[in-house]
DNA sequence: GTCTATAAAGCGATAGAC
DNA sequence: GTCTATCGCTTTATAGAC
């Protein structure tokens, strides 16, 4: 994966206090309130220091939301756990989906996907950190998942790729969507019954002969 | 559909070329920089009036893009055309789906999406007139393509808004996803090829016994 | 490195003539 | 309704003391 090119003003792959302070608050700020409302004095008054503090430590406003979105893809946000090697199909796809799909509609990463979504017009290495860091990742994972299941005779996966496409895009679905423009959920509509859905759907469609 | 609420400043339902002029212009300034991006004075220039004009006609920023929004709603962005009735379920399965797909990875469709979900957080009324005018109203007709074809004993599909909501997530998949990030497809995966995977998938887990 | 104070520019919105 | 000119505010970014 290609980083992001990040300021490096003071020591560069050093801790420090203060800039970690900066990048937490610079996160809540942009996470909460996108990259143009977020404002350098807002970041400074949550940091807990003058901006300019901030300007020491970081090129410029651009800079810091690709350290902040940077540190994020570094993170654990999308290592979910491996998915399970024990149980059938059903139990597994419906584990793994279960746990992808919560991770999906956090607040956080609600939050952190209509940033980089604004932004990836005019961000395009932005954009591609992101994806790598997250998507990419899951697309991955799920995909040597239908392999294993096909390896095993569970199911019959000739393309797993685009079976792990399928899948996934089945968990994001109308759940995923509403949540993503903050519109409530409709009636009897919640995420558990759209990923058992997503998982008998798969099921039948991938049924060994 | 609840409507946005939006300016009426001259005569509200009147037609006036310089109103059409302004909402143009802001509609290209908002898709390609987003609202925050997207400077008045900019809007100004390129309807060819001056700021004053503007806010002769539109309430204020807000408004205007409320404006622009609501008229992109109700015009022919989602109103794709009925779906075909003849043909089996493969043949109007990869019709509608095409047609589907391809409206939405348009890349006015896409700068649509950008900005949408990004004011969300902040404009529910606003999310809330894009869903009903844009994915609902194409969820809705999706349901009634799977109802029919389970009448027709074609598909044997229980649950046809369930049906509606996997189809479309399969198909708003990577491709979508990846076009929405400004990102290159990879190798070998194209638009058509992901309807055509969703279609077959589709219809072996929904084939009637 | 960190602060206070300020510069320089861009923004939304308005006044007033026509 | 439409224009020119401008107000008043917020913003990013920097100077200079410590």
């Amino acid at each position: 994966m290609e980083k992001i090119p990040v300021s490096s003003r003071p020591a560069a792959g050093r801790v420090s206090p203060k800039r970690e302070a900066i990048l937490d608050a610079a996160q809540s700020c942009f996470l909460e309130l996108g990259w143009a409302a977020a404002s350098m004095d807002l970041v400074a008054s949550r940091a807990g220091v003058s901006k300019a503090t901030i300007y020491a430590h970081f090129d410029g406003k651009d800079a810091l939301f690709a350290a902040v979105i940077n540190r994020r893809c570094e993170r654990d946000l999308y290592t979910a756990e491996a998915w399970p090697q024990e149980g059938d199909a059903r139990a597994i796809l419906t584990t793994v989906g279960l746990s992808l799909a919560r991770l999906l509609v956090a607040p956080e990463t609600l939050a952190m996907y209509r940033v980089v979504v604004a932004e990836a017009a005019r961000w395009p290495d932005l954009a591609r950190a992101f994806w790598e860091a997250g998507p990419g990742q899951g697309k991955t994972r799920l995909s040597e998942m239908f392999a294993e299941l096909d390896r095993r005779g569970e199911l019959a996966v000739p393309d797993p790729w685009a079976a792990a496409d399928q899948f996934a895009g089945m968990m994001r679905a109308e759940v995923f969507h509403r949540l993503l423009l903050g519109l409530p959920l409709p009636e009897g509509r919640c995420l558990e019954g759209t990923i058992a859905a997503a998982v008998e759907t798969v099921l039948r469609a991938f049924a060994p002969r």
